[in-house]
DNA sequence: GCCTTATGCTCAC
DNA sequence: TGAGCCTAAGGCT
């Protein structure tokens, strides 16, 4: 489910949790991800990001490449694994913290004591991925071993990616050579790594910009101040398990830290709402496939 | 309970 | 351009 964000947010806390340490990979042999007993009992080197995709560092061409698409997810917790449940997952563990799968996998089948599964019990953000034993992955694309010759062919067809340190340069010269309106260009991974539906429409919004305006006509300026926001909007973008992109000062409430529900964002999904800028209906029609929401007067501006 | 929708992407036509 | 992947949440009845 999530944007280039949440993905390099995963790979900060699997290297914090796991890295440098000799890992399990436990998958169902039923279940399409066949290359499990190929990495498990290593030493994980680390976790990289790229755009939206993972890859987990096993040495020796041993990349464990991830990829969410839309229904994937992680979750993560501390002590014992949590017992299996129907559908096909794989999970990666300390054992040293998680203790014996199979003794476990008894105790649980007997209905011994509950245990807390997700760091969100407790409201927040706050379960120190130092102290995570296990995480699990559910429903991803892609789950697959790269080699780093694969890695590196991913990377060569995906645009800048604004969380690992890219510069604007390219980002400026891939849009202004093309005709394409902005708001398509912006969901093509091969113009700006990483961002995804919710980030085009809300930093759309935020640069007041047309997103039927074709990426030729937009002046380099505006395309850099445009990355210019993307980089701490992406950075600070996640409150909560949330997706916050709304300045504090455009809230209704003017309330800073974690905002109210339906103050989460300018457009996205706030079709046939007023704008919290200038009250005018947010609009919403297909675009690239998917739904893009706007506000008609905020965004007007000079498409000339 | 059922239906729709979803922060994604690939492939076939 | 549309189907398919595959899972959960939310809004309805």
């Amino acid at each position: 489910m999530p944007e280039g964000n949440e993905i390099h947010r995963w790979a900060e806390r699997h290297t914090a949790a796991f890295g440098d340490k000799v890992v399990r990979i436990e998958a169902p042999s039923t279940s399409r991800f066949v290359d499990a007993p190929l990495l498990d009992g290593r030493v994980l080197k680390g976790v990289r990001a790229v755009g939206k995709h993972l890859g987990y560092d096993f040495g020796k061409d041993r990349i464990l490449h991830v990829h969410l698409g839309m229904y994937g997810d992680w979750t993560e917790g501390t002590g014992p694994l949590p017992p299996e449940k129907g559908a096909l997952r794989v999970r990666i563990f300390d054992s040293k913290k998680t203790g014996d799968p199979k003794r476990v996998k008894q105790e649980s089948a007997e209905g011994s004591r509950p245990h807390r599964w997700y760091s969100e019990d407790d409201g927040s953000d706050a379960l120190d991925p130092q102290k995570i034993a296990w995480v699990e992955l559910r429903g991803p694309t892609d789950c697959s071993v790269y080699s780093e010759a694969e890695w590196k062919k991913l990377e060569e067809r995906l645009g800048p990616d604004p969380l690992n340190g890219d510069g604007a340069e390219r980002f400026v010269e891939i849009v202004r050579s093309k005709k394409t309106p902005i708001a398509v260009l912006l969901m093509d991974q091969s113009v700006a790594a990483g961002v995804g539906n919710i980030l085009r429409a809300e930093l759309l919004h935020r640069a007041r910009m047309n997103p039927f305006k074709p990426g030729n006509e937009i002046d380099e300026k505006t395309l850099k101040a445009m990355w210019k926001d993307l980089v701490p909007l992406m950075k600070s973008a996640m409150v909560d398990r949330r997706m916050v992109t709304t300045r504090p000062k455009d809230r209704p409430t003017k309330k800073t830290g974690s905002p109210l529900k339906e103050e989460t964002h300018y457009v996205y999904r706030r079709q046939g709402k007023p704008c919290f800028v200038c009250g005018e209906d947010v609009k919403t029609m297909e675009m690239a496939g998917r739904n893009l929401f706007w506000c008609p007067k905020c965004q007007s501006a000079s498409l000339q």
